[in-house]
DNA sequence: ATTAAAATGCTACTAAAGTGGCATTTATTT
DNA sequence: AAATAAATGCCACTTTAGTAGCATTTTAAT
């Protein structure tokens, strides 16, 4: 176990790679799973050490599909349901074959309610996860598709941000659910950007041809 | 500043009560008023007392603009800024003259790192948050206008709800901000409600005549 | 190697949301 | 009480997003 973890462990402290160790079990999933379908999450913890997950609602009277996160390597879920116990009516799907660290949820209540160490890690992990939240519906709301497909792109080759290579092997299906449209739409978009020569666009890839354009195009919003 | 807090302090304990007044001061600000814009929220945790106050974002380019949160007795704010520490580009505006205890947030940081009932209280309201900002984002995505509008009529008028009276004495204008649309298009279909006898659309004010049909209307998405 | 499943490209069409404007009514302020 | 500001009610118009369908290419499974 210990190879995966190298990049969370690092993060926390030596002490907590053994309680790690101690209480988790690794499990794994394929692409395509959908697994946590009877209330698994009420009772483990699970932290990503390999792969690609997602969450996501559903519309059942028009099938639409909304990725709330992809979970990838560090991230932990459902932080929701570890706070409040309460149940919490999300879907997941692997997106990429997934290794996992299955923690007891009442231990990890008990780190989190006298465990400090643990606290300075998780503490400002859940902060992200409310600015992805609020970042996700502010931009559903306030930006286009179009400038939602930008700024995604943008940041998926941005090295510093958290969506770097997010992208990388995901369908034009699975991006329009991530940006709250249809894959028409997305496809729409791409056509245009590609005939105006500023982007490449590969099956599961898309190359930035013209970084520059880009951005005016998307309203330089992503300045801020 | 007893009589101001009962229910808040109802909910934790009679010494949290004294806590809080040996650290808290009482502010208030005024309906229309756009207050914390200068980092007091990097020093300062708020819980209200009394009135409405919203967050929101805005869109620079066409001045859109998106509620996030509206904060009425009980809640509390910046819970971002208080698990993070990190700036956190949101605005303010009362929306009803409100009171608010402003306590340290140093203050506060140290009650979560070890004070088992405050976050016994704490941990369960940030959940509420997590799962408000979610349900948000997800209801952009996957319900119509139309049927964001019912839902939160509906849930008005349930006195079991965290939104019951929410819309009392809101603007359409200010609807519209929360639903993430524009007054025009609220008016429009509060106008096809009225025509057909299912609502009574007043000045501030709008009167369900018909649950069961709107229900219907709303594609019973109510019900999950 | 063959078959099945997934991903993509494209088109014509429909529906919903957003823009801009203007007049009227109601509240608030001085 | 008068003046100003806010809220509302409409309307014509534009734009964007979403629906439905089908053919082709690529990948995965047996």
């Amino acid at each position: 176990m210990r190879q995966y973890g190298i990049e969370i462990f690092n993060r926390l402290d030596q002490s907590f790679e053994q309680k790690f160790i101690k209480y988790g079990k690794l499990v794994s999933y394929k692409k395509r799973d959908t697994p946590f379908l009877n209330g698994e999450l009420e009772k483990f913890f699970y932290i990503v050490l390999k792969g690609k997950i997602k969450t996501f609602q559903i519309n059942f009277e028009n099938s639409k599909e909304q990725t709330i996160f992809i979970y990838r390597a560090g991230d932990m879920f459902d932080t929701i349901i570890l706070l409040d116990g309460k149940p919490h009516d999300v879907m997941y799907e692997v997106l990429e074959n997934i290794e996992l660290l299955e923690l007891p949820i009442g231990k990890v209540r008990e780190w989190l309610r006298n465990n400090e160490q643990f606290n300075r890690h998780f503490f400002p992990y859940i902060a992200s996860q409310m600015r992805h939240t609020e970042e996700l519906a502010t931009d559903l709301s306030l930006l286009s598709t179009f400038e939602r497909l930008s700024k995604i792109l943008l940041r998926n080759i941005n090295p510093n941000d958290k969506y770097h290579q997010l992208l990388q092997n995901l369908s034009k299906t699975e991006i329009a659910k991530l940006l709250g449209t249809v894959r028409n739409v997305i496809e729409r978009h791409l056509k245009e950007l590609e005939e105006r020569d500023i982007i490449k666009n590969q099956r599961k890839n898309i190359y930035i041809k013209d970084i520059k354009k880009l951005l005016q195009e998307s309203n330089q919003l992503l300045l801020t």
